[in-house]
DNA sequence: TTGTAAGCGTTATCAA
DNA sequence: TTGATAACGCTTACAA
């Protein structure tokens, strides 16, 4: 494995001279740059990460951190991932999957380690440790969702109450009236205390009250086979609700397979709109779901711009960016039936 | 942020001692190391990576390698990967998704950069440039997955024959004589040309031979929809066949939906065993599919544990390790109808 | 424009 | 049992 001593003897010049070709830091005449390129690529020489840390004080890498050992990954965060890390390698920087670091004592125990130069994270809570000690310590950081309160946080995230209140207006000026919110209601171990939820809930629950409407939660733990058991009863536990929204990728498929099985036609007797889904599960469900596509994509990239935004430049302003979920046509929305 | 040289001011005794206790390298007076800690505690000491990792040559972190960027995540593949992460946790590595690394090329530049100890590769093809730089350079590495020879490689696998050969067993068990095997044939952009594909199939054809018997091969895309088209019209195209393997999850809810969708009534009319799949996909078609679902957890760890012993004892035996799917009963899978 | 040399935080050898 | 001290590979004033 070459060193920049090594290159540096070949092409004749001094270790720093190599250093400055390396990272473009000072001028080099053009003659003895050509002469370090060119021993740098007879050595096949690469920079040494650990040395260059070293002495920099950093290391370009940063860290998505998941709770991939509790939750399951699922389709949509997989497409933050990907996303974010092609944004980052854009950008100079590697981002990794950390999955060993989701309670507050790890996330010190990480950033305080200099490993990394800074934290992206996902699914985030409305009161979350994780972010706490992320403020007590130095390390940069940036959210993917956010707290109650994110004044002061940089964070991006889904623009959930645009979201809901786009879904539910899709609705009522269908005709429905009575409208049910189905999701994971269960401990903070699930989506519970997601900031996601709560907010999605609040905004459903507001939006049909300025309709003069009142609307009904309906509990679901996110899998499909609660989704089918949910689906199975549906129309006898909820006689008078004409449209469902359902905020639960995983259970979805499983809900409609459970209508369709205790007879309830699909959108002729109850209209579904998935909202915060994707293509993949969507098409799962028979009849496919209409459903509102999480911006993965797109947010990907705007937090990976956000966290290195912050190590780059830590006094520029502050991103608070919310990009709301897109529809896409499906075969489970219609209008309300006829009373 | 506490240096050694700190912690050994504060303890009053040299760096060098310090660095003994925290290794744990050379024997140490209970008494000092009594101070040494105590001080290591008061000012909330962590070692830093990057001069540790210069000094000694090593990083203690590993890197999967999984083509996230091309292939989609799934829900199969990220238990491997937060499985491995939890074991080598134990065994006190980091192991981190590494997304932007999946040519030769970029292998390479991880590998000589000397930032990671070692790599597990997934996702292998039965030809793999990835493997053939990775036998060229000197980082230790492992595969989840085999090449065509595996031969003086380290691998842990699915027992892709044994599955099928269950697989086949199971239907001829139960009377079917007319099978067809679905899976992507497409190019190497998707499955093709892993080996996975390439021993089940073989295996499918070559067990139905021994039993005087021949199978279909049928060519499905790795989505639902492209399930869902093929169950459409899979009465119409195989009129004989009563009994389908398949081996692409994301296919095969579409599939049943397919099925249904065009009157065939499953296992009635045809028996469906999806191979290689996990209870979350399984439990999204209806009926619920009889699947054999892959190990996993199983071969997450013993990844783990292979390329953890790469590194740890170069001269240790290569793993050769096959694990095979196991069943697990659903709703799809019946007696072959009279004929 | 290029070179010298002092760190960056640990590890590990060699003495004491 | 402990302490000096020379690496490890790179960056970056400061000098030339």
């Amino acid at each position: 494995m070459a060193t920049m001593q090594d290159v540096a003897r070949r092409a004749q010049v001094s270790i720093a001279t190599v250093s400055f070709v390396l990272n473009n830091t000072k001028p080099v005449t053009a003659a003895t740059r050509d002469r370090v390129e060119a021993a740098m690529a007879e050595l096949g020489y690469r920079r040494n990460p650990a040395g260059s840390a070293l002495a920099r004080g950093r290391t370009d890498i940063i860290a998505l951190l998941y709770p991939a050992l509790q939750r399951q990954l699922h389709a949509t965060a997989t497409r933050f991932f990907t996303s974010a890390a092609e944004r980052a390698s854009e950008r100079g920087f590697s981002l990794v999957l950390w999955p060993a670091a989701n309670e507050a004592a790890q996330i010190d125990e990480l950033t305080r380690s200099g490993l990394i130069d800074g934290v992206l994270l996902m699914e985030v809570q409305l009161e979350d440790a994780r972010v706490d000690a992320l403020r007590r310590g130095s390390t940069p950081f940036a959210l993917i969702g956010r707290t109650q309160d994110p004044t002061g946080l940089p964070f991006v995230d889904i623009d959930f109450e645009q979201t809901v209140v786009s879904a539910v207006e899709e609705l009522v000026a269908r005709g429905h009236t009575d409208i049910a919110f189905v999701y994971d209601h269960s401990g903070p171990t699930t989506l519970h205390a997601y900031g996601a939820i709560a907010r999605a809930s609040r905004t459903f629950h507001d939006t049909l009250a300025q309709s003069g409407l009142t609307g009904t939660s309906v509990d679901c733990r996110e899998n499909p086979r609660a989704g089918r058991r949910l689906g199975e009863t549906f129309r006898d536990d909820f006689p008078d609700v004409t449209a469902v929204l359902i905020m639960n990728e995983l259970a979805s498929p499983g809900f409609t397979t459970g209508l369709r099985r205790s007879g309830t036609a699909v959108p002729e007797d109850l209209s579904v709109l998935s909202i915060v889904s994707s293509e993949t599960v969507a098409s799962m469900s028979d009849p496919e779901l209409t459903f509102m596509r999480a911006p993965a994509v797109e947010l990907g990239r705007l937090g990976a711009d956000a966290i290195i935004d912050r190590i780059t430049a830590p006094d520029s302003a502050l991103p608070h960016t919310l990009v709301p979920c897109e529809l896409v046509p499906g075969s489970t929305l219609g209008d309300a039936p006829a009373r």
